[in-house]
DNA sequence: AAGGTTTACGTAATCGATTTCGGTTTTTGT
DNA sequence: ACAAAAACCGAAATCGATTACGTAAACCTT
């Protein structure tokens, strides 16, 4: 029952005047007079006329219409990202097209493909672990549609794009240094699979905190994560607690491994921070509320997608003007959150804080 | 420095046909001689045609995108409802085009004025806590587009729409039977705000649980919350436990407000849960990880949002098939996890599950 | 009063794909 | 051999808004 929407045409016949007088009428042209404004938006107002944009944007060769790709949105770092995004989207009039990549590659392609076709203005990615070749994104490069990649960003590969990633390296080192000053010395690294560079970095951090403070590093206390989860965690941490040296601090990668090591601290029965301090990465809203709160790493996830936005709109902007873009690439600050998981003392504040 | 897309006549031109014929041999019409079809595949590959969806849709008036409005992406069930909605929703050909209305009524009027003037095919919403006129949405029904309510849907408003809830009402009557037979006799309630449905079907089963059981309902255990926050979660535990009869169990509208009393009965010293049983609502991920692990009851967001995507779907294949159009209403089943903080002999298993 | 400038609109092309009618050939049937 | 039927393809309209260009009337200007 497909009823019919109103259209410019309708207006223009109902007044009696032509198409081109309605639609510039609607837009508020000096050419048109103030009654015949008046009456167009008048009957314009008492029909519901919805312009078509689907229409006017084919004629303007624009969609308004942003496109992002991420790996996955049941995350809480991806989805305040994407409210970023659109807060700075919507309030430059932009509406957001959203897909999820679910960290394959083939899905990645395909939803690029249909990006473009969808003619969006303009892209933004952070790309799936699977992803190693990136013709499908050479593509709006082609077709001059501008891209930013945040947070998992293609590194060499890639030239004429504006790229914003989290300082890993330096929110590792900060953390670990902070265990060091808390007295730690075998401090363990639970790390992610080495091809996410985000994982890399954090080891590399790690290992330069450790050499800075003339800690030997020990590869027996560097555990590999596959698939990042509260299993891993937990196991590893029993596996870090068995050696002839035992570790007495652990730095996870992110926190739902620092999680499952908390859980395997409590079950061997060893107390946190005192025989076992832990630190985590991304600061889950959940870290906060553990038992010791989490010490994590927190990535201004919010900062991130509005800059990302701010980035692609402008260069949306000067694709119009024909304007030369400059690409950027940002490297966002990381906070470290201290808690009672690395420091007794933080326990009173951080709780304070939570309730005000 | 838009550069020119391939179009369909680029393609006619190089080959000396006509766009219709080049038209039908990329849709595999039968029409055309395997000859031009071949030919035509092959040079539309060469040049890396995209055919412009935006050209297609206003032809064919279907743009194969569905809007979504939520109050919010930064929350666990919306993000996996919005999973649910774009798993479907790809599989069968269709962009996603999200919103977030905030809970805001303004910023819901005018997404629902974006996505209508976008020609959206259809639409799911979960409307915003400030909503209480809907005319924005009868806009849709008029220009028949089909709508799908999820969540929070408009009751008696609304005729010709389907609508998919969970049941709030049976899960807080599971939840807090399951507290009684637990021994627990003073059940205090920590409630939402009554406009939203939810919260006041919460508190219905609740009531009902108690009075199914011969325990009297006493409007001291019932404690109201604004904002739904830890901070009130802890204060209204700090009250429920200094009354001069104290309960000795809470239900809580959801798990953040259940996290709050947790904390603040581990403040107290009380001991959870011989002392003081707590259950939630919503089972976050972190529900789990506490502790002791968190009772709470799991609502069903990935399949409501499989579900709301089919539903759509479905009205629009009969839409366009000009098919009378059959209007459901589900109301999907809760499941009640019975964790440490209610059931003392449930935490182990409840951590086996977690670590397989 | 002739020529120039505004004001206020209309005409028609345009964006790119789809689709309705046809219109040629070529093939098939008898 | 001649009509009928396929087989293939093209012209042009269409979707709805935008806009370059044109024009008629009104209004100045000296």
């Amino acid at each position: 029952m497909q009823k019919k929407q109103i259209t410019l045409a309708d207006l223009a016949k109902e007044l009696g005047i032509s198409t081109a007088t309605v639609s510039r009428a609607l837009k508020d042209y000096p050419d048109i007079s103030e009654e015949t404004k008046r009456k167009v938006l008048e009957l314009a107002k008492k029909l519901h006329y919805r312009p078509n944009s689907i229409a006017a944007g084919l004629r303007k060769r624009e969609s308004r219409v942003i496109g992002v790709i991420i790996p996955e949105i049941v995350n809480h770092f991806f989805s305040s990202v994407i409210k970023g995004i659109m807060e700075v989207a919507y309030e430059a009039g932009y509406r957001v097209m959203l897909c999820q990549s679910d960290e394959s590659y083939e899905k990645e392609v395909k939803d690029a493909e249909t990006l473009l076709a969808n003619r969006i203005d303009g892209l933004m990615v952070s790309i799936a672990h699977e992803t190693s070749d990136f013709q499908h994104f050479r593509e709006f490069q082609d077709a001059g549609i501008p891209i930013v990649f945040f947070d998992k960003v293609p590194l060499v590969e890639f030239e004429n794009v504006s790229k914003i990633v989290v300082d890993d390296f330096q929110g590792a080192y900060n953390s670990v240094q902070h265990l060091i000053s808390m007295g730690k010395r075998r401090i363990a690294h639970f790390r992610g699979p080495l091809i996410a560079y985000t994982s890399r970095n954090r080891l590399e951090g790690y290992k330069k905190a450790l050499s800075d403070s003339n800690i030997p590093i020990d590869e027996n206390l560097i555990f590999g994560c596959q698939d990042i989860s509260l299993e891993e965690g937990y196991n590893y941490c029993r596996q870090a607690l068995a050696l002839d040296e035992p570790c007495d601090a652990i730095f996870a990668v992110t926190d739902m491994v620092a999680m499952g090591a908390m859980i395997a601290a409590r079950d061997a029965g060893v107390v946190i921070p005192d025989q076992l301090a832990i630190a985590g990465f991304s600061n889950w809203k959940i870290s906060a509320l553990m038992e010791p709160p989490l010490t994590s790493v927190d990535q201004p996830s919010l900062e991130m997608g509005r800059l990302a936005s701010n980035l692609l709109l402008k260069e949306i902007q000067a694709n119009k003007k024909e304007i030369e873009i400059k690409y950027e690439t940002h490297v966002l600050k990381t906070h470290l959150m201290i808690r009672g998981s690395s420091d007794k003392n933080a326990i009173l504040t951080t709780r304070q804080i939570l309730l005000h």
